[in-house]
DNA sequence: CTGGACGTC
DNA sequence: GACGTCCAG
């Protein structure tokens, strides 16, 4: 009987020690296959990168604006809350002081969002993070609601799509900008957004590089490579991502993979 | 959705 | 300055 018992017990073992690795190979297996923290910030050419609860930045203290502003965007975040849009604060872990919100009162520019207020609608902590002064940027109202504000829609179509999407959004900028305000907040001439779909095996990305105007052109028109955009900004997009996956992401202007439908 | 203007306390 | 209401693309 004792014999019979050891082996119960040994098989007992046994059996919990290959569910033990089973389970841990399962989860090493995810993390390879998914890499569900894959670090898709870009570089900065300040040094002052900035992670708030819901987006990170990199804030440029000379044009009193940021560089690029980055985040995940997935399908449970689209909400349809809706929350009463709040006054814009300067941000605080800015250590060179966002500019004041008053620099574009009558400036003839509108305070547009780099994070969308509109893919932050999932609590109203997340919406009103979106409205730090870091987070905008001087642009027109006729391209602010119209080409960019379809660009940001088309963005959540994709996520519908698509699932779970990287986003990054910024302004070009570049020497000799017209500027406003006391502080004098820089206002580019041009507007870039990148966009990652990080679904192995087949990842993959596009960039728009839009002129900041007025334009009833389709947003295909003005899709770029993500090198070209790095040649204007300076700045490295996806520096995690292996070598030769970046350089084929970054030299390919191809959208067939994304959905434009009547965009 | 993207925004601003204006009146009131 | 904050809030409510109204407006346009």
């Amino acid at each position: 009987m004792k014999n019979r018992k050891t082996i119960y017990a040994i098989i007992a073992l046994l059996f919990a020690c290959i569910l033990y690795i089973y389970d841990n190979y399962d989860v090493e297996e995810k993390n390879i296959s998914f890499s569900s923290n894959f670090n898709y910030l870009p570089t900065s050419t300040t040094g002052q990168i900035i992670h708030h609860n819901y987006y990170s930045l990199s804030y440029n203290e000379k044009f009193e604006q940021a560089e690029w502003v980055a985040y995940e965007l997935t399908l449970e975040h689209l909400s349809n809350q809706n929350f009463k849009r709040s006054y814009f604060e300067k941000d605080s872990k800015v250590k060179t002081q966002s500019a004041n919100y008053k620099n574009y009162k009558n400036s003839g520019y509108n305070k547009g969002h780099l994070c969308p207020a509109g893919d932050r609608k999932f609590s109203k902590e997340a919406f009103n993070e979106t409205f730090l002064t870091s987070n905008i940027t001087p642009q027109l109202y006729e391209f602010n609601a119209g080409i960019w504000n379809r660009l940001e829609q088309k963005v959540r179509y994709w996520v519908q799509k698509y699932d779970k999407l990287y986003v990054i959004t910024g302004g070009v900028l570049s020497k000799n900008l017209k500027t406003i305000g006391s502080e004098k907040v820089a206002v580019p001439t041009q507007f870039y957004k990148i966009i990652l779909d990080y679904h192995q095996p087949k990842i993959k990305a596009i960039a728009f590089l839009i002129p900041h105007k007025a334009s009833e052109k389709g947003l295909y028109n003005f899709v770029v490579t993500i090198d070209e955009i790095e040649n204007l900004t300076g700045i490295d997009f996806f520096p995690e991502l292996p070598d030769e996956i970046e350089s084929k992401l970054e030299k390919s202007s191809n959208y067939t993979n994304w959905n434009f439908r009547n965009f």
